[in-house]
DNA sequence: AAATCTTACGGGTGACGTAACGATC
DNA sequence: GATCGTTACGTCACCCGTAAGATTT
């Protein structure tokens, strides 16, 4: 469970598209379908269905999108931090 | 700054020891000597001071290791619930 | 038929481990 | 002189990007 991994997963389900999320992180579809398709695996439950047009998270996939995006969330501001101590 | 740097730094500083914290992370203290290296040019000051036998943090180096252990710590507990919300 | 997701393949970057060196008690 | 930290080097794994295939509207 990477970071980056994280960061696909909260953008693909915020934009509800695969393609979408990939132009958004300045990398490739491929890469979003891997990283979910892994995450997935380790998670042990399914995260999106839907169509080729449009994808929704799935229930099980709720919980853990909103701990994702709080990891990031908090990682971000405690980085700064560190940076910030850091640097002065 | 990634994780596995923080945790580096976080191990070493506690125990005061390059070597030992390579054994309990189970890599080697060359990795050490370059994640530290990499964090304190990352962050622009230098983290350890000290002889061959011994290491400390310095001054600046603290607050950063707060930071570093708080966010190791948070994330842990987070990506459990990651865990826990997915397989439940 | 066009757009999207998936799978397979090739290439490049990055990190580890080994080896050699320098320094300290 | 023995242990520890640093630097240099070779190798391997990981991840991305490209290409081809499947599916849905």
């Amino acid at each position: 469970m990477e970071n980056q991994t994280l960061k696909t997963f909260v953008t693909a389900a915020r934009l509800k598209c695969f393609s979408a999320a990939a132009r958004a992180l300045n990398i490739v579809q491929p890469a979003i379908s891997r990283q979910i398709s892994d995450l997935e695996q380790e998670l042990g439950v399914s995260l999106f269905w839907g169509t080729t047009r449009e994808v929704w998270i799935t229930t099980a996939g709720e919980t853990p999108l909103r701990e994702a995006a709080e990891i990031l969330a908090h990682e971000e501001r405690a980085r700064q931090l560190v940076r910030q101590t850091g640097e002065g």
